[in-house]
RNA sequence: CGGGGCGUGGCGCAGCCUGGUAGCGCACUCGCUUGGGGUGCGAGUGGUCGCCCGUUCAAAUCGGGUCGCCCCGACCA
């Protein structure tokens, strides 16, 4: 393509708005523009990205043996409701009525659609399995919207179902979706990393999340260095490093006005890892005492996973049914259901006496209380594994892509079954998989740039080398660079030829900006020597080749990069 | 949904406190100039100051409302 000739708005400077890097670099290169809140337009550059990874996507998922269809977005609200979920989800669904007032929805994912599919048309153990998937548009009433491309509200999703005879069959499906994966991920030039997720709303019992590193991430994942132990912060287990060993015998301590860790902390001169804090909750049947050590932080979700929906008690509430106020609460004495963190399992430990400005020292788990054990604390930067004793490290990620073992969560409700061979009716096993393709190019973005813009890895280049003739005026110029665009054309390779009357300076800022990852530049005074440059992107480095050599020299790059690949 | 910030030509911003006929840089158009890292000079185009209501002789500026966008948190199949 001519410069001249494609919509490449490049920017100066990046609009106030935006935050995270690779949605200033993608502003400014001129792939996207945004149009409300989570809404964004993908331009021509930015298009041909997604094209570079749906291609991808569809090779991939072509290997493994799925197959690819299309599915309406629009969905009757009955699917939906067939499996609760219409009224399990709550607002970040976009919900609409059709002219004659029936209740519709946009899809925001695809298991019921799929399902219903395949609860129509499977009838016996012989038509399966099956692996159908689409790369399609979500819509998903996002609370916040967020980091340009990375958090939107509409977006692009290759999704894919499978459906097997049995569990068996579905870890088989599981497995060669997390190869597949691999593959994509690793073709897609990112770091990323596969860990242990929470199923969440899925449902199901397995999942897993890939997810790349970046400081633009949104999630959490904790690392063992030693074992090789990886899983969401949400779930991740832990264990905090352990305190000295304390005799104390059991002791009442006046602790006037001290309520809070801290306050005690500091009064009583100890760390607050000597501290059990405990924090009323109400479930939904009824009041829970959450304990943690005084040094780590609950984690909402894990306790979620064993009490269910909870919310913080109230003031007045913590009063009424613990008979003290907070602060000076503790697990000792009291007939609600309990949980403690594994953390506080040894030793001693200083805790609300249940009693008004009142601590004890020296309280031990069994002999002073007793609890039902978990972890429920947030795994934290230094904290071993539970598997190994390695140190675990926290990274902040973007989420990639999930992958879900998800039963017969869907295919019972909606009932997609089939016979056996023995003639038996039994519910088809599924799983789920998503990926979303605007996020690995924005993770690329984030994981592949310096301070002059973006460093595509070839894969994902809107454009496999992009030629610079310097000086539009100079007729040797312009022959020598459209005999070259012409031949690479011929062979199949992708240029951008800048063919602007702008200045070189412009020119070079504009291809760093845009990343592709090599130029090949025309300057007069190397021409007179017969010679033209070609750069790296990436490492800036440049070598001079002769105007006669630069199109083998080029497929000869590009051919040992494919190969490295 | 809670907290914070911001809405002034396409982009980045000043002006607002202390009301008095809207300004700077970039971009854009034309001419000359320059031609290997956003060239220099000159002449231009373009804005009902997000919107509504109010105060005032007079509102970008003061007050109220409303809409939008961004950030932190909650939420997130």
């Amino acid at each position: 393509m001519r410069f001249s000739k494609m919509f490449i708005p490049t920017l100066r400077e990046a609009p106030a708005d935006a935050e995270a890097i690779s949605h200033i670099l993608m502003l400014r290169a001129g792939y996207v523009r945004q149009l409300a809140a989570g809404l964004y337009m993908l331009l021509p550059l930015g298009w041909r990205v997604m094209a570079k990874i749906n291609a991808v996507l569809r090779e991939e998922m072509d290997a493994i043996g799925a197959q690819e269809i299309s599915l309406p977005v629009l969905h009757p609200a009955e699917v939906w409701q067939q499996t609760g979920r219409w009224d399990v989800i709550g607002d970040e669904m976009f919900r609409l009525k059709d002219r004659s007032g029936r209740d519709m929805c946009l899809g925001m994912t695809h298991e019921e659609i799929m399902t219903w599919l395949a609860s129509r048309e499977i009838r016996s153990y012989r038509d399966l399995p099956q692996v159908w998937y689409q790369i399609q548009t979500k819509l998903r009433d996002e609370a916040r919207p967020k980091s340009g491309i990375l958090r939107t509200r509409e977006f692009i999703m290759k999704d894919s179902y499978s459906f097997d005879v049995s569990e068996e069959a579905l870890d088989k499906n599981y497995e060669f979706h997390t190869k597949a994966y691999h593959r994509i991920f690793s073709r897609c030039g990112l770091k990323f990393l596969m860990v242990e997720s929470d199923p969440g709303m899925m449902g199901g019992a397995v999942s897993h999340e890939f997810m790349a590193p970046s400081p633009a991430g949104e999630d959490e994942v904790a690392l063992c260095g030693n074992c090789g132990y990886s899983a969401n912060v949400e779930l991740a287990l832990s264990a905090p490093p352990v305190n000295e060993k304390q005799e104390w015998p059991l002791e009442e301590v006046h602790t006037p006005e001290k309520r809070t860790v801290q306050e005690v902390s500091n009064f009583m001169k100890l760390p607050s890892s000597y501290f059990m804090k405990s924090i009323l909750v109400i479930s939904k049947e009824g009041p829970v005492l959450a304990v943690v050590r005084g040094d780590q932080e609950l984690h909402e979700k894990k306790l979620a996973a064993i009490i269910g929906d909870h919310r913080p008690a109230q003031r007045p509430e913590v009063k009424e049914i613990l008979g003290v106020e907070a602060g000076f609460i503790g697990p000792m004495g009291h007939r609600i259901r309990i949980i403690a963190d594994n953390s506080l399992r040894d030793g001693a430990f200083v805790s609300g006496a249940n009693k008004p400005h009142y601590h004890f020292k020296g309280v031990r788990a069994e002999r002073d209380f007793s609890a039902e054990w978990h972890d429920i604390h947030k795994a934290r930067e230094g904290d071993l594994c539970e598997k190994c004793g390695g140190v675990l490290h926290i990274e902040r990620v973007i989420e990639i892509g999930n992958i879900f073992k998800l039963g017969t969560k869907y295919s019972v409700p909606l009932n997609a079954v089939f016979l056996d061979e023995n003639g038996q009716e039994k519910p088809i096993i599924m799983g789920s998989y998503g990926i979303g393709p605007a996020r690995i190019a924005a993770a690329a973005v984030e994981q592949n740039h310096d301070r002059d813009g973006i460093i595509w890895p070839r894969s994902l280049a809107p454009f496999d080398v992009e030629i610079l003739p310097l000086n539009m005026n100079d007729p040797g110029t312009v022959e020598a660079a459209t005999v070259l665009y012409d031949s690479l054309k011929e062979s199949g390779i992708k240029a951008l030829m800048d063919d602007r009357e702008e200045r070189a300076g412009v020119k070079f800022k504009d291809a760093d900006l845009i990343g592709i990852p090599t130029h090949i530049i025309f300057g007069e005074r190397n021409l007179k020597e017969g010679l033209v440059e070609i750069k790296d992107r990436k490492s800036k480095e440049s070598a001079k080749v002769k105007t006669g050599e630069v199109l083998a020299y080029i497929k000869d790059l590009l051919a040992t990069v494919k190969q490295m690949s």
